[in-house]
Parts: structure tokens; sequence; C-alpha cells
RNA sequence: GCCGAUGUAGCUCAGUUGGCCAGAGCAGCUGAUUUGUAAUCAGCUGGUCGGGGGUUCGAAUCCCUCCAUCGGCUCCA
């Protein structure tokens, strides 16, 4: 017998060798038949899975993420099933559950498009009516290289090969037997609903020198309403794109005539962006920062300086040509170089650190055409920069600082969600990375000390470091739930050697500060993407272009309408006219489109009693209000909003 | 850069197997209407059908090529 300790701390006892789903139905049938894996000491393991020992056992359902994780696991394996008795031949590679369903990654003879996939989601509906069982089978490391040499699956082959010698798994649906750790759910009859939703082209084991595999994604669910939810949250999703609402509202736009990836800034788009960096300019003002302008091109040289030109080549760089021969200028694609340069005009001493010097520094960066990305992955953008130089007892307290910053910013404008990610060097491939493994350490401590201080809940991602030292990333998801970096604080021990930048200490030496690189934005680009998505185009109102537009019911109340606004910008209140020859329902629809948070209506009886009828966005008609009674209005919800003394 | 899809008016989209001067709605302009809480009516303007090349009596439609956009991959200072 065995001891099976469960979630709620009961214990039974059972036969040694029953199974998980034996030890589920004991409980209750619906818990049998609700569970798709089991997690057994720990281990999430298929619910055939024999239990030998004393253990404590917890069931997951389609609700906990290791539920979902082998239901879509086992998805991609019907995926896998289907393809191949459609296409005879076909080879595949990898096929795991992800974030958001499942994808395989295969090599066809005949070549699958996206038209291909209904025939191929059919054939999987088809044969999970077989409630085919996964089954669970182990064998050697050669003989499951020789059963994948003799089926001619090279990419299988190559898998085993790199495993550990000892037993491997097998798991079978059908007609199909892959090389698989598990777990998987009890059968593909569960699963009831399947879209194949696109196919796309992944380099085999993510390498871009070797072949490119055919990927097809998908997602799947126990349930079809669940299916016919998930697309009408794609279809949500959509309306909340930054593309189509920066078109709609008029923020900004690209023109194929400057050039790809090359973002212009509209009138409303610029105001925005305008407003977000006062704000920010004035926190760092609070915090002793002292803005800067630098050029937006350099002298080839400097990027030699900073090991910028040697880690990344001529070929990220965009050049500048100049009349003389021998002369290379390049685009800035950061501005710490620059910065330096200003550290270095004077001498400083230990008394003046930390110099903190800000600049909204536009760089250009020369990214592949198949990366760019709307406004979140541009050639040409702003970053909402600073390098602080700050002696090693400063260190911590500067970059806590920086926390504070970013942490406030999100919290001004509700980013709740987001993931504080810790980016290390990838400890494999020092060769990436400039500096002593000394200094990297400094660095990495220093940040994971000063998240730790600050209670950051933190994730520690390898190989996400900046070539010249650690970062911690701040991480928010767009709409359809990808993920970008938005806020990111450096800590570099290694330029201001490069640029042997140094400090008058207390004992009359010479030492050599540190620097911390920082962008709570991250850029401006960027960030008011991941704004717009955030909000669906209704920013809070301190930001938002246009505050108010004022609507006369006829042309006769034009004139009253006009000195409506002029009374409203002068105090404080941006708004604006809307006098087109149209009725009242066109104008109250066209601007809530506009997502305009204030409709201030006027007509003879406003016009007689000096007041406007106030309509707030997705709220409906609120009455009529004086003009102080609104601006006090206005400003009331502004202050709560934003602490005041932040807008100028 | 790679795989796949797409590209028709400022915007959203129709254009059957190649065949009459390439269409609609919205936007714009002109006029009528003078409007009370999510689309007033009428008329007009507007397109080298992404660029270039080819096949054909004839191409938005078929082929080649380049460019851009979209979904991924790789990359991401």
């Amino acid at each position: 017998m065995v001891k099976v300790t469960f979630p709620d701390g009961s214990v039974r006892e059972y036969a040694a060798g029953t199974t998980a789903y034996q030890v589920a139905e004991s409980i209750s049938p619906r818990l049998a038949a609700d569970s798709l894996a089991a997690s057994v000491n720990g281990v999430t393991v298929d619910l055939s899975r024999p239990i030998e020992e004393d253990a404590s056992v917890k069931f997951y359902k389609w609700d906990d993420a290791e539920g979902k994780h082998a239901f879509w696991h086992t998805s991609s394996h019907l995926l896998a099933e289907a393809l191949e008795s459609l296409y005879p031949g076909i080879k595949f590679g990898i096929g795991p559950a992800i974030e958001q369903g499942f994808y395989y990654d295969v090599d066809s003879p005949t070549p699958i498009q996206e038209a291909d996939l209904p025939k191929i989601e059919a054939k999987m509906v088809e044969l999970s009516r077989n409630k085919e069982p996964l089954v669970r089978s182990e064998v050697s490391k050669a003989d499951a290289l020789k059963t994948f040499t003799e089926k001619g699956d090279e990419y299988k082959c190559e898998l085993i090969r790199d495993l550990e010698d000892g037993t491997i798994s097998f798991y079978t649906n059908g007609s199909f037997t892959d090389l698989c750790r598990g777990p998987h759910i009890p059968n593909t009859g569960l699963i009831k609903a399947i879209k194949l939703t696109s196919v796309a082209g992944a380099y085999w084991r993510g390498d871009e020198h070797n072949k490119m595999l055919t990927r097809i994604y998908g997602i799947s669910f126990p349930k079809k309403s669940m299916l016919d939810e998930y697309l009408v949250m794609l279809e949500e999703a959509k309306k909340r794109d930054h593309r189509k609402l920066g078109k709609e509202l008029e923020l900004f736009t690209f023109s194929q005539r400057v050039g790809q990836g090359l973002p212009l800034w509209l009138p409303k788009g610029a105001e925005l962006r305008d407003r977000l960096e006062r704000f920010l300019r004035k926190i760092q003002k609070d915090y002793g920062y002292k803005q800067v302008i630098t050029p937006h091109i350099g002298n080839k040289e400097l990027y030699v300086t900073s090991g910028h030109y040697a880690k990344y080549g001529k070929d990220s760089f965009q050049p500048i040509h100049t009349p003389i021969e021998g002369e290379e200028y390049l685009l800035k694609p950061m501005n710490c170089p620059h910065h330096c340069e200003i550290y270095r005009s004077k001498p400083h001493s230990y008394k003046d650190l930390p110099v903190r010097l800000a600049e909204f520094g536009t760089v250009y960066r020369y990214e592949q055409s198949g990366e760019l990305h709307g406004l979140t992955r541009v050639r040409s953008f702003t970053q909402d920069d600073a390098h602080m130089f700050v002696r090693p007892d400063q260190l911590l307290d500067e970059f806590e600082k920086v926390i504070d910053i970013v942490l406030y910013i999100f919290k001004t404008l509700k980013f709740d969600k987001y993931t504080a990610q810790i980016s290390l060097r990838d400890p494999n491939d020092k060769s990436k990375y400039i500096g002593s493994d000394e200094n990297w350490e400094k660095a990495e401590n220093a940040i994971i000390e000063a998240a730790k201080a600050k209670g950051l809940k933190t994730v520690v991602e390898y190989g996400e470091a900046a070539f010249y030292g650690p970062k911690l990333d701040f991480m928010v998801k767009d709409a359809l739930g990808r993920s970008w970096q938005l806020g990111t604080i450096q800590v570099d021990y290694n330029l201001p050697e490069r640029f042997d930048l140094t400090y008058k200490g207390a004992d009359d030496k010479l030492h050599r500060p540190i620097m911390i690189h920082r962008a709570p934005f991250g850029s401006m680009e960027r960030f008011v993407a991941v704004l717009l998505e955030h909000t669906a185009g209704k920013f809070p109102l301190w930001l938002t272009p246009d505050q108010a537009v004022v609507l006369p019911i006829s042309e006769k109340y034009n004139d009253y309408a006009s000195e409506v606004v002029e009374y409203l910008n002068r105090h404080d209140v941006r708004a604006c006219i809307d006098d087109r020859n149209e009725k009242i329902g066109r104008k109250i629809r066209d601007n809530e489109l506009k997502r305009i948070p204030f409709l201030l209506i006027v007509g003879e009886k406003e016009m007689a009693e000096r007041t406007v009828s106030v309509r707030a966005q997705g709220a409906g008609d609120q009455g009529s209000m004086t003009l102080d009674a609104y601006c006090d209005h206005v400003k009331r919800l502004v202050s709560e909003e934003i602490d005041e003394d932040k807008l100028q």
C-alpha cells in the first residue's frame, strides 16, 4: 500500500501501482472526468501513471496552467497525426504547447499553405472522434534512434542524439508515435474544438543557419463555446491594435517614400508625446537630472571607443556620407557615448556625484526589415534616456530611485500588469559581452539587491543583458498578449573604463564612476503604442489631446460655442469646436468615435443660461453645468489621475 | 534577412473562369436643411488597380522581378 496526501492535507491509502486517474475516480467521477494531468510529488505526470510510493498528489484541470499545457501538447500530437496521414513522408521537428495554444514544426514534401489549414483541421476533428488514448512507452536511446532512423526522421534523430543516455519516452496516439517527455491528457477525444491559426517559417532549432521548417500554429479547447469566446477575444484585440487606432485617431503615420520603419508623428500624436515628455521631465527635475542635447550623428571613432562598433559591426549602423575622403560619421544608435563625452568635458569631484544627464534622444538602428512592427519596433525612435555617473557607495540608492521613477510612471498610467525582469548574461557564451567577470558580478548583484530592496517581484532571464551590462527590464503586454520591453535600467562598469571617466576622491586620487543607463518609457514610440493598446485609445484626461469638444446644436449657436472654447482654453481645459453643418446626433457619434472624453452640447437653452450640457465618454448625458463648474470638474478629475505638480 | 499571405480612391472593401469607359460606402467639395444626445438629403470630385517587365487581339485578373504591409522565425544596443 502507498499513502497519498492531497492538497487539503487529507491522506488516503491505495494499492501500489494505482494510477493517478484511479485515485481521482476514487474521490469523485467528476474530478476524474475534469482532470487533464496530475502532479505527483511535484512532478507533472499523465493521469495513467501508476503511483508506486508514498506521494502528495494534485490534479490539474483546464483552469490550471499545467492542465492547459498538457491539453495543448496533446493537441500538437493530434496535429502531427493528422499531418502524417495527409502528407505521407512528412518529417517532424518539435511540437510544443505555448502560452496560447500549440504548434508543430514540420518539413513537408509538398508545401503547406494557409489554404490547407481547414483540411488539416477537419482531419484532426475526425481523428479526435476516435478518442485515441495517449500511450506512453519507454525505450533505450539506441532503440529510439533505430526507430526514427528507420522512419527517416532526421530531426527526431538529432534530438535523440542530444539526449542523455538512459530511457527515453515515446507517446503514441492512433498511428502516430512521437519522441516526447509528456505529460499528456488521457485521450484525444477531450479535444472538442480546434482552430489552426497560421502557418509560418521557423528555423530548425531557432538557428538561422539551419533549414527553415514550416510551423503550424493552432489552439484547441475542451468546449466549442470556449473557442468561440477566444475568437471574439481576438477580434476585440484587433480593435485595440495601436496601428489601427493610431490611424483612426490621427496620431502617427508611415510613408513608403520617407522609408520603412520611420514614423511620422501627426499633430495630435506629437501633442500627446510632448505631454508625456513634459511629465517625465518634471519628475526628472525633481530627482536632480540635468537636461542635455547632443547631435544625431557621431564620429565612427566614438563607437569604436564605446565598443559598439566592434560588437555590432558596420551593418548595424547607418553611415552618413561626408564630402571628405576617409571621414566616417554614423547616425547614433544610442546616446551613451555622447553623454560620456559630456561627463569628460570637465573634471569631477566626488562631491559632484551623482551626475545625472538626461535627454530625449532620437536614435537610429538598422533593424531587419521583417522585424519592423508599427510603433513598437522602428528604425528611428526617441529614448527617454538618462545616464547617471555615481560613486560605488551611491549605486544602490541611485538604482532604487530609478525604480521609484519607473513605478511612479506605471502607477500614474495604470500599468498594473507588468513583469520586472532581471536580464543577465548568457553564462554559456560570455564572448557576447565586454568587461571583466568581476565587474559583471558586481553589476548583477547591484541589480538583484536593488530589486529586492524595493520588494519587486522579478523573473530572471539569462542571455538578455546588454553587451556592456545587466539590466532590470519592465515588460508590458500588448492587446494580443505579446510582451514588450518598456522601462529599462542598466548598471555599467564598462563604458566608464572605455571612456576613461574619473572623479577626484576625498583621498585626492582619481576613481572610476559607475554608470547607470535608464529609460523609464523605453522609447516614446513603443510607450505610446503600448499605452494605446492598454487604453484602447481612451487616454487619461490629463494626457489626451482634446479633453472636450463643443457641439453647437445648429449654426445659430456657433458664436456661443466659440466663446465657450475660448473660455475653456483660457482656463486650462483643452477644447475644440465641431461646427460642421450636421445634426447633433451625428456630431455626437463622430466625436465619441474619436474618443474625446467630454462632449459639450450648446443650444438655445445653454446660450441663454451661459452653460454647457455635458456628455461624458461612454456615460451619456450628465446634465448642464456652468462653465466654471465644468472647468472645476475637469480639474478635479485630472488631479485624481496625476499629481498636480507634475503638470506644467 | 528567411517562410507564408496580402497590396484596387484619403479610409474600409466589391470586382465571377482574362473581355464594354474599374465599382460601393465613408471621408472631401457644392447646394438644400437649422437640427437637442451615436450616421439629414441631393449632386459632384477623386484611382497609371504598389512599381517595373513579360504573355495575350485584349491584363486589376496569368507569369517574372522589385517595393511595402501583415503573421511568424532569426535578431533586438
